[in-house]
DNA sequence: CAATTTTCATTTGTCTGACATTTATTGTTT
DNA sequence: AAACAATAAATGTCAGACAAATGAAAATTG
């Protein structure tokens, strides 16, 4: 492990990158420990802030975890799948709202997807899933329930549904392009009118679920698809002539 | 921004996260300039190195970038397209290798991502996404090509199918599934039988990307998405009988 | 001898103060 | 007016110190 004294980069970043490389590659174990900080800023002839500047930067992408005391030091971590479904989450979201795409672009997406996990989830899903599901649909209908709150249902109602695929993998995902975009379903005023067809859909989608029936469940979920990109355009357009640019 | 100072958290994490707080809630727009490190540490009332062991930690994550000088400081930074690519990719593959997902579950989850994507492909693909498809399947079939260039030329052509959907929403998040299996799908050997049935598959899917039949590109993938499983429990069996554990 | 307590060494967490380096601005000189 | 030099502000780096946590070894005690 050395590092380049030409590169104009920080020394802190140069470092975390040296330590970095020999984790991903698998040069590392997980709970291996790594130097204590006063050998690390011997090895690469820096002081001991600047390896805890790259230290922390690893900490923070969640490679290491570092213990105090006697025994303790940096260790190098596995990477835990809810970590990195959180954070994963939070990178699409900001990812959306950053680079302004477009609600179109992230409704087909996020669709476009749902289908791709429906047939699986039709044949995989658990009792204890669909009952979510049915859950989410019956709090959808409660009167006096806020747009905000209709569409965190929405999105639990989907996330059940990409569960039921029982596909960890498709499950993570899919979490980028769903939740991500509920930013934008919060930007749409949902009419008593635009619930019922929803919840219709929705029922329509469990139901296909619980019979084991992927067909009915991707037309269901192409009608839905058509349903939220027009009501998504009629919000834009509403949002537009409110606010011209 | 104030820090709980009964939080048993790093300091520095803990002022990571206040900051992380006001720009991912939009509190700060793109490219504005946070407070100096002196003036951070005063307003948490903490020291400089701590400050800057917080503003790392944000650093690793893309939020914000430094400059030198007397006009210089941290600014929020527009999380650009391709980094945060290429670090859900990173993910993606180390969230595969250290949690042992299995080839399965993660071949199930790439080809039903890529079945999503190929009916907008066949929409949409542009002439060059499409000379890219046969450029990579025409590598394919080059002799004494090494199983890792094979792979290599797989994602490539993958990728360029998933391109040719045209959504980046769905690109970044079938990237993560796509390139992330990599390491599985090179633990494969692949004789000369199996590049002939996949460079078949592969010719019929750019046939049918080509001539905008998305129903023949979803039957090819279907029949490659059996097909790679195959190889790849045969890949794992030959592995399980050379190493018993 | 066994169990408990104390001491101790090690390591991370934090602070203070300093100097180096970069860079835009301001002032000076030609 | 243009070129150059001084200045100030900000990050980058360093050195050394102390605090706090923590496991292990040593000492004490029943």
């Amino acid at each position: 492990m050395k590092i380049d004294p030409k590169s104009k980069a920080d020394l802190s970043a140069q470092i975390a990158k040296a330590i970095r490389d020999s984790i991903i590659s698998g040069d590392m174990d997980v709970d291996e420990r790594l130097p204590s900080e006063s050998e690390l800023s011997e090895q690469f002839d820096v002081s001991r802030p600047t390896v805890r500047e790259a230290l922390k930067r690893l900490a923070a992408q969640n490679l290491i975890r570092t213990q105090r005391g006697a025994t303790g030091g940096a260790f190098v971590r596995r990477l835990s799948y809810e970590e990195a479904y959180a954070n994963h989450i939070t990178t699409s979201t900001l990812l959306l709202s950053m680079n302004a795409v477009d609600f179109e672009t992230a409704c087909e997406a996020r669709f476009a997807l749902e289908r791709a996990c429906a047939p699986l989830s039709a044949q995989r899903r658990t009792p204890d899933q669909l009952a979510t599901m049915r859950a989410e649909i019956h709090r959808q209908t409660q009167p006096g329930l806020s747009d905000e709150s209709f569409c965190d249902s929405d999105v639990a109602f989907h996330r059940a549904l990409v569960d039921g695929a029982d596909n960890p993998v498709l499950s993570y995902q899919l979490a980028g392009a769903v939740e991500a975009m509920q930013p934008l379903m919060n930007m749409i005023t949902f009419t008593q009118r635009n619930r019922d067809m929803i919840v219709g859909l929705h029922t329509r989608i469990a139901d296909a679920i619980e019979t084991h029936t992927a067909e009915l469940a991707d037309t269901a979920l192409a009608e839905l698809t058509s349903y939220t990109l027009e009501l998504g355009q009629q919000a834009m357009a509403a949002r537009a002539a409110k606010a011209p640019d």
